[in-house]
DNA sequence: CATGAATGAGGTTTCATTCAT
DNA sequence: CATGAATGAAACCTCATTCAT
C-alpha cells in the first residue's frame, strides 16, 4: 500500500507540484482512504519527504551501479576517462527515461520550503559519489584543471535536465543518438585531451542509424 | 499600480510557484485590496500570465540586444563565431544575475497547466532568435555539423539554468570567472572547430584574478 | 437615461430576480457608469423600488384604461357585466404579451423583502380599481353572491398568470383564442348567469380560425 | 442530517429564493458545516436540485394518493366527473397546506436556470398525471370539448396558485370554505355541463358553517 | 455631473486534518 | 487497524458601495 500511495504522489507531485498536488487527489489517485494515508504519513509534508527520499534513493542507485558496474572487476581503474563519464551520464539518461516522474520531480524548482533534514541529507548524499568522481578524474588529469569541478557537475546536470525538459515541451525528441551527441558534447565540454572537431568515441555502441547532414 | 503588482507576484511565484502562492500573500505584499488585483486581472490565471508575458519579454529584449549591440556597427558579419555565443551567454548569464525572481519563475517547470495561448506564443517569439542564431552558424559552419540544433540549444541554456540553480542551492558561488569558464566549455562542446586542451578565447576581458589551481 | 437603466434593469430582474442581478450586471447592460446610477438611485433597493413602481404604475395604467375605455361614453353604465369582465381581462393580457418582462416582475414571488412604503401602497393602489370592479358587479348580481370577492380576483388572476407561466415554460402556446377561451371559462366561473355548456358570448371580435375538436 | 439540510434549504429557498439564500444561512439554520453539506451535496445548483426533486416528489405523491384514493375500491369507473376533480383539487389544497415551504418553492418563477436534467424530467412526471385525468375526463365529455386542456390545467392551476399566494400576502385568508368556492368554481369553468347559476355540487362534505352574505 | 479606481464584506468552494465507529 | 463523516481555516472571486479626480 505504500508503494502505491509513493507512486502516485510521486506522479501527481510531479505533474502539478507540491501546492498543486491536494491529499484527496492523492487519495483518489491511490484508492485509500484519509486516515490510512494519515497513519503512514503524518502529515503532507512527511509524505512529499518520503516521495522525495524514495525517487532520490532510486536516482542515487542508479548513479551507484553506474560506478559500480554489475560486471565488476577493479572500477577505480578500469573506468577512467572518457568510459566513465560516458557510464554516468547514460545512467542518468537511462533513469530521466526510465523514470521520468522522478527525474521530474526531483528536479522541480525549490524543494527548500518542505523538504526536512533527512531529505537534504540525502541530496548530499545522492551528489556526493558524482562529485567525487569529477574531483577524482580532475586530479588524475582527465578533466580539465582551468574549469572548477562544481562548474562542470552543474553545467553537464543541467544540460541533461535542459534535454530532457526540451523534449517534455516539444521543442526536440529525446532518442539514443541526441543523447549520446550530448555526452559527446560535455565530453568536449570538460575534459582535457577532448578531439576539437572530429567526433569523439562513441561507446553507446549499436551502430548509429545514419549521420545527419 | 500594475508595475508593484506584478513585481510581487513575479517575486512570490518565483519563491512559491502558482499554486504555493495565494492571492492574499500577493495582496498583502503588494498593499492593494483583492478587488482593485481582480480589476485588472480577472483571474488569478490572467495574472499568472501577465508575469509571464512581462517577465519573458524582458528577456527577449535582452537576447534581442545581444543580437544586435547598441554599438552598432555591422553585426551581421562581425559578429559571427565565437564572439557572437559570447555576446548571447553573457547577455543571458547577466539577465539572470539582474532579473533573478524572472529568471527562476521562466525556468519553472511545467507552467504548461496554466498558459494561455498568448504566453505560449511568447515562449516561442523569444527562443526563435537563439534558434535562428544557432542555425545561421550551424549553417555557416561554426557550430559542429554532427549535433542538431535543438540539441546544442537545450543542453547549453540546461547549463546556464543548472549553474544558475546549483548556486541558489547553494552549491557553488557564481562570479564572473565561473561564468566564463562555463561558457567557454559550451563553445568547446559546440563549436566545429574549439581548441581541445588549450584554453578558449576569453572574451570577457578585464584581465582574470589568477587562475585557480 | 433613468429609461435605460430602468428598462434593463427590469428585464434583469425578471429574468434572474432580485439577488440574482447584480449591479454590474446592471451597469453592464444599461451602459452606465457606477456612479451615474448611483446618483440616481442611492442603493439597489431604491433601484428595485424605482422599477416595481414603473412597471406597476403601467399596469395600473393598463387597468384604468380598460375601465375607462378611451371611446368615452358612459363606462359605469355601459361596461356593466359580462363586456366590463372582458374588457380588464382582454387588457390584462395584453399587458403581459406587450410588456413580458413587467408582467413577469411584478409576478415574482416575495418582493416583500426589498420592497419599501411606496411601492406596497402603489400595490393596493394598482388593486383596488379591479376590487372595487368586482364587488360593483357582485352587488348588481352580475357575479354571484356566495363566493367572495377576494376569491374571484384571487382565482381569475392567479389563472392568467399561470396561462402566462405555462407558456414561458413551454406547457402551451398562448394566442388569442386561448385567453378568450379562458376568458370566457373564468366569467362562467364567477358569473351569475352565465350559461353552463353553450360558449359564452365572444367579445373578441375579428371570427376566430375554426374551433378545436 | 440529508433530511435536516433538505428541510432547511427548502424553508430558506421558499422564503428568499435561490440566490438570496447563502450557503452560510441554510449551514447556520442547518447546525452543520460547510463541509460536511459539501460532501453531500457538490455545489449550491446540486443542493438546490435534490431539494425541488424531494418537494416535487411529495406533490407526485399528494396527487398520486388523489387518483388512486386509499380506500381502493374501482377508482377507474367511480372516480369519474366532478368527485375526481374535487379529489385532486382538494388533495393539491391539502398539499399547499400542509407544506406551504415546498409549495411555495415548487411555484418560485423559473427554477429553469439552475434545474438540471433529472429535475425538468420530475416536473413532467409529476404533471403527467394531471394531463391524463383531464384529457380522459375531457374524452368521456366531462368536461367541455371547446376548451384546450392545457389551457385548463394551466387556469386551475394558476388559480390554486393565486388564492395560496393572496393569502400569504394577506389580501384574503384561505379556509376550508374558500377553497372549496374555488374549487367549484373551476368546476363550473370547465365542466361540459355545469350549471350556471346554482352553486354546484359540494362534496367537500361536512356541512358548511353559514353562507356569507 | 460623470467616471474609473478602490474597498471591506461576504459569496461559493476546497483544503489538510481529526475522530467516532 | 481502517474508514466515512466532520471540521475550521483559508482558497479564489464578486458584490454593493464610495471617492478622488
Amino acid at each position: 500500500m505504500t508503494a502505491r500511495i509513493l507512486g502516485v504522489a510521486l506522479q501527481l507531485f510531479a505533474d502539478r507540484g507540491y501546492h498543486g498536488t491536494s491529499i484527496p487527489m492523492i487519495l483518489e489517485a491511490a484508492g485509500v482512504s484519509a486516515s490510512s494515508l494519515y497513519r503512514l504519513y503524518p502529515s503532507k509534508e512527511a509524505l512529499v519527504n518520503a516521495v522525495f527520499l524514495d525517487a532520490k534513493g532510486r536516482l542515487g542507485a542508479a548513479i551507484a551501479a553506474a560506478e559500480d558496474p554489475p560486471g565488476g572487476g577493479d572500477p577505480g581503474v578500469a573506468a577512467e576517462g572518457h568510459a566513465r563519464f560516458a557510464r554516468i551520464w547514460d545512467a542518468l539518461a537511462r533513469f530521466a527515461a526510465e523514470e521520468p516522474a522522478a527525474f521530474r520531480f526531483l528536479e522541480l524548482q525549490d524543494h527548500a520550503p518542505y523538504l526536512d533534514g533527512a531529505s537534504r541529507t540525502k541530496e548530499l548524499t545522492v551528489l556526493a559519489p558524482l562529485a567525487l568522481a569529477c574531483m577524482d578524474l580532475k586530479r588524475r588529469g582527465v578533466l580539465r584543471a582551468d574549469v572548477e569541478v562544481d562548474v562542470m557537475l552543474a553545467s553537464a546536470w543541467g544540460a541533461l535536465v535542459g534535454l530532457v525538459k526540451a523534449a517534455r515541451l516539444g521543442y526536440l525528441t529525446l532518442d539514443h543518438d541526441k543523447l549520446a551527441d550530448a555526452r559527446e558534447a560535455m565530453w568536449r565540454a570538460f575534459a582535457a585531451d577532448a578531439p576539437a572537431t572530429a567526433q569523439g568515441p562513441n561507446t553507446s555502441g549499436a551502430g548509429r542509424r545514419g549521420r545527419k547532414r
